[in-house]
RNA sequence: GCGACCGUAGCUCAGAGGGAGAGCACUACCUUGACACGGUAGGGGUCAUAGGUUCGAUUCCUAUCGGUCGCACCA
């Protein structure tokens, strides 16, 4: 049956061959994790998407990486786990949620807590099915029977579980502390939600006039509204300008406060005036300061940002038309005298934008010090987790080794809600896994519970060992965890990666995961990030449509060097896109050949192996080496492009050209041979690709001979290195052949020769093997080269016109009737000749050199060495055709 | 201030202590019975700059210039 008979369309159609694939092997069952005893498990935990919406470029980079992992590992018939879910994402999914409410005029706080978070199960539910929608359409091989979401029951046990063990541990505490305060989205935020942008500001200069008429002291801020929390003055206890000011009282411009001057290390003389004024509940240093000085701490703002009770006239007020009008009132009393210019950087909520306010606060905090030692300590010992690149792994220890301890609650309503309550009869705080209905210490049952929830990474950190079912002691935890490699961008090795070790060792004694594999993040084309605010962002579904899957993946995975960003470019695509229309061509050539009687019987059909077949069995095993080796490495770039140029230049541009002459021929049993290995490296080819483009690799291999009834190239075996298709014999003889074609192409193209019309051909070998091996190979010659004449010997007789050419081993000479030009071709010769002279001058420098000789490693001197001989040797050749052209 | 990364063909990027690579773009020829989403042949780079290590550096080290990012500080 012939390929147009099978109707295999002449084009490669993406969605053609994309539609419907996934949910066959859905129906198959082919993603679900097998437990197999005695079998190695390789395992991965998808980075759980945020359902706050649809997956981006980054996304489908991320999981096309992964995919590519897992599947090589199917193939390899481990036991694998690709364990898929999603994230409550707190913060932002109330965002979403909330200003989705705004748009019909209702806040949260008119559902209340209960309705609210009905509103927003129905947002995750729909959000979630968009996630698995996009996750299908990447063609991403999860076990879907073990999804999980951070706030499933099981997951939510394991949060309060580790809640209630780090506080009876006396690792959580609860305090009042300067925290980083979000006023659009009312709640607290750890240090690493802080986005810190460079801002050009404004330095206001104000007098603090002495109590006792003596005179002012200048000081300057940035803030000049949280002046209405100032409680003193500070400067450096060895500067000698205050010295005599130490201890003296001032009166508050504003307030009319007498607020004290006190003397601190932290202040620094060169920095403005050296003066500063200490607003302790605004400002963390003031903070500690102040703590060090007893001074009162005066809030002067409330949750949204306004200026509160404690602010005088100016309550009510936004924080910054407070400073508007403070700034106007001060300069009107002439207490303000100098407005400068000032860069500094202001910290930004990472979800809302908003100017984050340091706030003093009651919250629950995460006490790091000796969760992060024993990171610290692993990452030190034999047992490290295996960073990719290593680079990161400095990254990553150096902020462990500087944490600070982790604000944990957030004044929200969508997450884990504190297992906290507070005894409103004795005041005591009780914290438990169970729901408690009366005091433990007073026996009252007027218990109120927090009202807070905890920070999303609370339970992300939780993530490998939580989805597997821990606290319980699951059969899952045994085969999988810990996992074998976390992939994930480097923009949240604090967020999550750090987070994931630390609780991993201290809840399961084991680094979650070998290996963190850290890759780039895929920017525009134009270098710049995607991001909704630049609506340069590129959906990859768009790009499913227009290309496919395969394509988006091959072209994301194939730019992947580790860790490196890569830019999204539709040119890469489309050339992605076109490998896989000539994967789809050449194995439409392949069906068409085979013929109704054609039965597929793999190596064991190789009755009448060519020069052509044992070399390209020779580089499909070499591919499969380089291959493997690479994926070992997560060198999914060089593992792609071994693919890529292995079917394209080696597989299509010369092995099927040459298949063309058996299989047009008369001998059966070379037919027949032929058949069976282009099949057979098709076949082979497509497994190595599968972990890559999954659809098309799937599609052609339904169709191939190869393949048995009812298999799936999902759990087909991935080819592994075979020492018995090495063939160095076939290698060279190939490319003896190959030189001399490209060479004969080279001459014709710049004489103007067209391939349609024949020439005559004569070959020098250099030697009797040389010869043996060209005439063996006459007949490729004779397929690409149109000879009507052709001659092979070592010693032929060349007609005084004609062009030659010299490659390793062989001359050549085509005698072009009516084309020579004697000068022309001299005057060509002389180019070459000029261009081995400088080889062999290079060369011959090299070897001179008694340093190189005595130094180099004997096998460079030995390549080197033949190098000579073969540039000589050829250019030996070129001066004597010159010689003989000039008589 | 500390740290990381980058600077290679017109563009986007791989690469590696011993003869500079890919994709796209470009030039010429080819509508050849798998494929014009194709074929054949070609042009194009003192591998940012200056030192150093080495028999040998585009690759390793140092400095400089240019760019990106993270952390800390920011009265």
């Amino acid at each position: 049956m012939t390929a147009e008979e099978k109707n295999i369309p002449k084009s490669y159609d993406p969605q053609a061959v994309e539609a419907n694939r996934y949910e066959w092997w859905l129906e198959q069952n082919l993603f679900k994790a097998t437990e197999e005893e005695g079998k190695e498990s390789y395992s991965i935990v998808i980075p759980p998407p945020n359902v706050t919406g649809n997956l981006h470029m980054g996304h489908a980079l991320n999981l096309s990486i992964q995919d590519a992992l897992i599947r090589r590992k199917r193939m390899q018939g481990l036991n694998t786990l690709w364990l898929p879910g999603m994230d409550h994402a707190g913060i932002a999914t109330q965002a979403r949620v909330e200003a989705m409410l705004r748009q019909d005029g209702i806040s949260r706080y008119d559902l209340g807590r209960e309705k609210f978070l009905e509103k927003v199960w129905e947002w995750k539910e729909k959000y979630a099915d968009t996630i698995r929608q996009q996750w299908s359409k990447l063609g991403i091989s999860v076990d879907y029977s073990r999804e999980r979401f951070t706030m499933d029951e099981g997951l939510s046990k394991a949060v309060r579980t580790v809640f209630v063990k780090l506080y009876d541990k006396g690792l959580i505490y609860r305090g009042k502390r300067i925290i980083n305060w979000d006023p659009a989205q009312r709640t607290a935020l750890s240090d690493i939600e802080v986005i810190y942008k460079d801002i050009q500001g404004k330095l206001y200069h104000m007098r603090y006039p002495f109590e006792d008429g003596s005179g002012a002291i200048e000081v300057a801020t940035t803030r000049p509204e949280t002046m209405l929390g100032d409680t003193a003055v500070a400067v450096h206890p060895e500067d000698e300008r205050y010295q005599g000011m130490i201890g003296k009282l001032l009166d508050h411009p504003i307030t009319g406060r007498k607020i004290p001057v006190i003397a601190d290390e932290y202040v620094d003389k060169e920095f403005g005036t050296g003066v500063v004024k200490i607003t302790p509940a605004h400002d963390p240093n003031d903070f500690e300061m102040g703590q060090r000085h007893n001074l009162e701490q005066i809030v002067v703002m409330n949750e949204a940002g306004q200026m509160n009770e404690n602010a005088d006239k100016y309550q009510g007020m936004d924080r910054f038309e407070c400073r508007k009008q403070i700034v106007a009132d001060l300069q009107e009393m002439g207490v303000l005298f100098k407005i400068e210019e000032h860069a500094h950087s202001v910290g930004h909520s990472e979800r809302s934008g908003a100017v984050v306010e340091p706030f003093l606060s009651t919250q629950w905090f995460v006490k790091m010090q000796p969760l992060a030692d024993a990171a610290i300590d692993l990452q030190k010992g034999d047992d490290a987790v295996n960073f990719v690149p290593d680079r990161f792994e400095r990254t990553y220890l150096q902020w462990i080794e500087n944490i600070r301890d982790w604000c944990i609650s957030r004044q929200l309503w969508w997450g884990h809600r504190i297992p906290a309550w507070y005894c409103d009869h004795c005041g005591e705080t009780i914290v438990t896994m169970d729901d408690p209905t009366s005091c433990t210490k007073c026996g009252h049952d007027a218990l109120r519970r927090d009202e807070d929830v905890l920070d999303t990474w609370f339970s992300s950190a939780l993530w490998p060992f939580s989805t597997m079912g821990w606290p319980e002691q699951t059969k899952d935890l045994d085969t999988f965890y810990p996992t074998s490699v976390l992939v994930t961008a480097y923009d949240i090795i604090f967020f999550w990666v750090a987070r994931m070790i630390f609780s991993a060792l201290e809840f399961t004694d084991k680094k979650p995961f070998e290996d963190v594999l850290i890759h780039g993040i895929v920017r525009a084309e134009d270098g710049r990030k995607m991001s909704k605010s630049l609506g340069n962002g590129i959906d990859p579904l768009d790009v499913i449509e227009k290309y496919g899957t395969d394509a988006l993946r091959f072209m994301l995975l194939n730019g992947t060097a580790p860790g490196n960003d890569q830019r999204f470019q539709f040119e890469r695509v489309e050339s992605a896109r076109n490998f896989a229309n000539k994967i789809w061509n050449a194995s439409r050539f392949v069906m068409m050949n085979l013929g109704e009687d054609f039965t597929y019987q793999g190596a064991n059909g190789f009755a009448k192996l060519g020069t052509a077949e044992k070399w390209i069995l020779h580089r499909l095993n070499a591919t499969i080496q380089d291959v493997n080796a690479r994926m070992e490495v997560y060198d999914f770039g060089g593992a792609g492009s071994a693919i890529y140029e292995f079917l394209w230049n080696e597989y299509c541009d010369w092995y099927i050209e040459l298949a063309k002459m058996p299989l047009n021929g008369d001998d059966a049993q070379a037919k027949s041979t032929t058949l069976n290995v282009l099949v057979y490296v098709l076949d082979q080819s497509l497994r190595l690709l599968h972990p890559f483009m999954p659809f098309i690799t799937e599609e052609i291999w339904q169709a191939l001979p190869s393949t048995a009834a009812g298999a799936s190239i999902v759990t087909a075996s991935y080819p592994a290195f075979d020492a018995k298709w090495e063939d160095a014999q076939a290698e060279k003889e190939m490319g003896l052949l190959m030189d001399i074609i490209r060479s004969i192409r080279n001459t014709r193209a710049e004489m103007n020769v067209p391939p349609s019309r024949p020439i005559t051909l004569l070959i020098k070998a250099k030697d009797s093997d040389t010869e043996a091996i060209l005439t063996r190979g006459e007949s490729y010659i004779r397929r690409f080269c149109n000879p009507e004449a052709l001659t092979i010997s070592t010693d032929v007789a060349v007609p005084e016109k004609a062009v030659s050419n010299v490659v390793t081993g062989a001359e050549l000479f085509l005698p072009l009737a009516g084309l020579i030009d004697i000068d022309a071709e001299i005057a060509r010769l002389e180019k070459e000749k000029k261009k081995l002279d400088g080889e062999v001058e290079r060369i011959e420098k090299k070897l001179n050199n008694q340093g190189f000789v005595a130094k180099a490693p004997a096998e460079v001197i030995e390549t080197e060495k033949a190098k000579l001989a073969d540039y000589a040797d050829k250019r030996a050749t070129v001066i004597s055709r010159i010689e003989e052209l000039r008589g």
